[in-house]
DNA sequence: CGAATCTTTGAATCCTCTCAAGTCTTGTGG
DNA sequence: CCACAAGACTTGAGAGGATTCAAAGATTCG
C-alpha cells in the first residue's frame, strides 16, 4: 500500500507496520499527548504514517470519513467549495494539529473540507476506532478530544482574523510567521515557502499583489533565498511589520 | 430581578417564574428541540427569559460562565479583543442560535467573547445544570449538543468567509440578507437595520465606505425606509448582487 | 536541458481610506 | 407633542492601495 485517500504522491512510511508513537517527536504537543502508549499499544498500532508530497490531497470534501489526521511535519490547508464553485481556505493545520476531528465528534460521515498539503508533509492517520477504543476505557479522554477541537477552532478563527485585517504587508508578515515551525527552529530560521497563490488565497487578494509585497520583502532582505522553496527569515523585522 | 449579566437595559420577561418552553415558537429550531418538555419540566423551569435592548451586553469576555444563551428573537454579535486592544466580530448569532455553548463543552470557566445585542433581542438563559441534567438521564442529548456546536461553527466560518471575500457591494448584500429573519418573513420583507458601524466591523472596512454603498442601495431602491431602523428589502435584487 | 509552471513588473483603472464638513434621525425632556 | 441635543449617517476630494491585463523573466523538476 503506497496510496491512501490521496490521488497522488502519498507514501506509507509506517515504521515496522505501525506508527512508532512511543518515540514520536511531537507526541507531547498533539491531542494524543495524555494517552498511555504502553497501555494502548494494541490500539496505537492501528495508526499509520504517511508522507504527502506538496500539493497532494489528504482527503476530499464530502468523501466518507473514518479517520482523523495528525500533522507530524509540514502544513496542510483545508478548503471549502463555495456556492459559486470557487474555493476558499478556511483553516490551516500546522505541526501537532489535527484535521478531520469534527467529523468524529459530530458522528459525521463525510469530511467538510478538502485537505491539501502545502509543503511536503508527514501525517499520522488515526482511525476512529483508535479514539473510540481509548475513550471506552478512559472516558476522560473524551474531554481531551473536545478541548483539542476547541483549541483548534479558536486558533483558526484567530488566524482568519489575522489574515484578513490590516494592510496586506501586515497580513503577509503574519502568514510568513506562521510558516516558522517551532520544532524545526534553528539559528538561521530557514523556512519552506508556500506558493504565492496560496498566500493570496489566505489573505484574500490577487497573486500579483502578493508578489509585489514579497518582492519588496526580498529587496529589503527580510527574506533571502537559501534553496529550492527555502528562505531565510528576518524574524524580528517581520514581527515588527506584523504587529505594527 | 430586572438585570442579569448586562450592565444596561436587560429586562426579565420570564413567564410566571420560568420560560414557557412548551409553547415556545422557536423550540423546533434550537438545540433543545428534541428535549421532552414534559419529562424535563422541573429542569426547564430553571430557564429564564430576558429582553435585551439594542447595544446591551449579554455577557462579557472573560467573565465567569455558568449558562448558555439561546436567541429567541433579534441578533447578537460576539466580539473578541485583539492583542492591540481593538475588537473584531468573530460571530453573529441569529434566531435559534446559541451563544456561549463552547464554554460548556470545553468545561471552560469563562466566556471567550463579549456578546452584544445588535437589535432589540429576546434571549433564554439556560444554566449549565439544565443541560447537565438532561444529559445525565438522556446521554444521547450530548450528541445533539455537539451537533449544534458543530453546526454553529460551520455557519460562522461560512459567514466570516462570505463577509470577507468579494467586492464590498457583494459583502454588504450578504450582511443585509443575514438580517432577514425567516420566522418573521412576510410579503413586505421589513427588516430591522443594524448600525453602519457594525456592518463595517463585519466586513472589515470603514463606516464611510459602508455608508456610500448603503446609500447607493437606497438610491437604487434596493432598500426603502419604512420606520425607525426599519427597511423594506428588494430581496431578489440583493441576492443577485450577493452572488454575482 | 527544456518545458511547464510560477513569479515579477508595468501601467491604467478602480476601489477604499482619510479627513473634514455637513445633514439627518432618534429618543429624551420639557 | 414638539424642540433639541447627541449621535448616526452622508457626502466630497485627494491620496494610497489593490486589481486587471499583459508580457517578460525565473525556477523547478523530469
Amino acid at each position: 500500500m503506497t496510496k491512501n485517500h490521496s490521488s497522488i504522491k502519498c507514501i506509507d512510511i509506517t515504521y515496522e507496520g505501525h506508527a512508532d508513537c512511543q518515540h514520536c517527536a511531537i507526541r507531547q504537543n498533539d491531542f494524543l499527548a495524555d494517552v498511555d502508549v504502553v497501555k494502548y499499544e494494541h490500539l496505537l498500532k492501528k495508526i499509520s504514517q504517511f508522507s504527502y508530497a506538496k500539493k497532494s490531497t489528504v482527503f476530499f470534501e464530502k468523501s466518507p470519513a473514518d479517520a482523523v489526521f495528525v500533522v507530524r511535519k509540514g502544513l496542510v490547508k483545508l478548503e471549502e467549495t463555495l456556492s459559486d464553485g470557487s474555493t476558499r481556505i478556511v483553516r490551516v493545520v500546522r505541526q501537532g494539529g489535527v484535521a478531520g476531528l469534527e467529523t468524529f465528534l459530530d458522528n459525521g460521515q463525510r469530511y467538510d473540507q478538502t485537505a491539501i498539503a502545502l509543503q511536503d508533509t508527514e501525517i499520522c492517520r488515526v482511525p476512529y476506532n483508535v479514539i473510540k477504543g481509548v475513550i471506552t476505557s478512559d472516558p476522560d479522554f473524551y474531554k481531551a478530544v473536545l478541548k483539542e477541537w476547541h483549541r483548534q477552532i479558536e486558533a483558526s478563527s484567530r488566524v482568519v482574523v489575522e489574515f484578513s485585517t490590516g494592510s496586506l504587508k501586515q497580513r503577509l508578515a503574519c502568514v510568513l510567521l506562521m510558516l516558522i515551525n517551532e520544532a524545526n527552529r534553528n539559528a538561521l530560521l530557514e523556512i519552506e515557502m508556500i506558493p504565492i497563490e496560496d498566500m493570496a488565497a489566505l489573505t484574500g487578494v490577487t497573486k500579483e499583489s502578493v508578489s509585489r509585497v514579497i518582492s519588496e520583502f526580498k529587496r529589503c532582505e527580510l527574506l533571502t533565498k537559501s534553496g529550492p522553496h527555502k528562505m531565510l527569515f528576518d524574524e524580528v523585522s517581520l514581527r515588527k511589520i506584523a504587529e505594527k
